[in-house]
Parts: structure tokens; C-alpha cells; sequence
DNA sequence: CACTTGCGTAACCATTCGGTTACTTATATA
DNA sequence: TATATAAGTAACCGAATGGTTACGCAAGTG
């Protein structure tokens, strides 16, 4: 059971949920109101996350919430980022770049 | 059937071909010889990254010729990026970036 | 204590994935 | 023309994926 960042990004569903909790933490069952399937299929996609370290879960009472880390991100950045220059040019980098700055 | 360049790429076979390809196009024998497994498995790896735009291929004689092709990772990469400042600092950012331009 | 709520998990199912071998087709070459 | 080479594809297979429903259990609440 392969369990690497670059497979758990690859579900839409994952990535939506990464969205979701990337600025608040939220527990489980608010996250699945989010989405029309299950409550056990959000369950075991927030599994996946926390198996390869994209999500931390902190019990607080009966609630768990769920926490997005990306400090897993880096590798996947690391991947694409040494390509950049093949789809784009320094000059739109440094313009995305100052953008963000702003 | 699911056909985007988050799938594509969550499999390190694929990775590596893509990795293979580049700088340099290769035909399909010369990229298979670099694993272990099949020609044909090789032959369907690269049919997925074709159908995401990911590789392009160009036939010469009888040799069919792979080339990357990065554009498509940008999706990704925007995905990505707008979480590095979760995960780095804007200073680590610009580090990085000032690096590249030497 | 009985009940509700939040969540994990087991069992099951259809589909997809990644691999194989065998075969076919197209292009070059002796 | 006969043969060798490059590569796609079909048929098949086991395992993984993503979903469901049913159930169990811990933590609050009447």
C-alpha cells in the first residue's frame, strides 16, 4: 500500500478537503457536510491524509479536528519546481512572485 | 475514467519517465530500458501522460519520440504554491528564488 | 442510567490500476 | 521479398481504490 503525497493529492475529493482545512481547523463531520458522499468515505480519505502527514487530527472531546501540515507539500513542490522553467520564464516568475508580495 | 495531471504524476513510474524525458526526447524502447518492467507497461504509462498533455510524442521512422511537455504543471503548481506560506516563509521563498537567478 | 452524538471500522462491491504475455501493424533493412 | 525492429493493443489477472451500509464504542447530555 503505496502511501506518498503525490497519491494522496491525486483525489480530488483529498484535495478539496485540504482546501477546507487549510485555514481553520474543522472536525470530521463538518468537513463531510461539506461533500455528498459518506461520512465513512470522508473518514477514511482524512486517514489517508494523516498516514502520509498532510493532516493532524486533535481529539477535543467527542470532536476530531483535523488540521492541514503542509510541510509535506515540499516535496511535491520540489518535483515540479525544478521544472518551472520549462513552462514558464523567469521574468513571469519574478512577476508572480512581487504579485504575492504586494 | 479519470485522466488529470495529479493522477498522472502519483505514480513514481510515471515520475521517472518524465524525469528520463526532460532534456532530451527518448523513443519508447530506449525509456523502457531504463526499468524493469514491460515495454508495454512503459507503452501505457506513456499513453496516460499523453492524454494529460504531459508528453508529447513524435514519430520518426519507426521510432516514436517522447517530450515533455510542462505547461500542464502549472495546475499543479498553482495548487501547491498557494500554500507555501504554510510551509516556508516568505523570506525562505525568496532566498530560494534569488538563488536560481545566480 | 438511558440516550444522543461523533467517529472509526468491518464487510462488501464495482471499478480502476498496473502488470503480464501474445499478437498485430508499420517501418526499415538484408 | 523475406526478415528484423519499434511500438501499439487485446486479453487476462491480482491488488488497490473509492464507495456503500451496518455496527461498535467513547464522550457528552437528559
Amino acid at each position: 500500500m503505496r502511501r506518498d503525497v503525490f497519491q494522496a493529492i491525486a483525489d480530488p475529493t483529498r484535495r478539496e478537503i485540504i482546501n477546507l482545512i487549510a485555514h481553520r481547523s474543522l472536525n470530521l463531520n463538518t468537513i463531510a457536510d461539506n461533500f455528498t458522499v459518506s461520512r465513512p468515505a470522508i473518514s477514511r480519505h482524512i486517514k489517508i491524509l494523516t498516514e502520509c502527514g498532510l493532516v493532524t487530527i486533535t481529539q477535543q472531546g467527542r470532536e476530531h479536528y483535523c488540521e492541514a501540515n503542509f510541510k509535506q507539500f515540499k516535496e511535491v513542490s520540489d518535483w515540479i519546481e525544478q521544472y518551472r522553467i520549462f513552462w514558464t520564464d523567469k521574468l513571469d516568475a519574478l512577476g508572480k512572485f512581487l504579485d504575492e508580495e504586494k
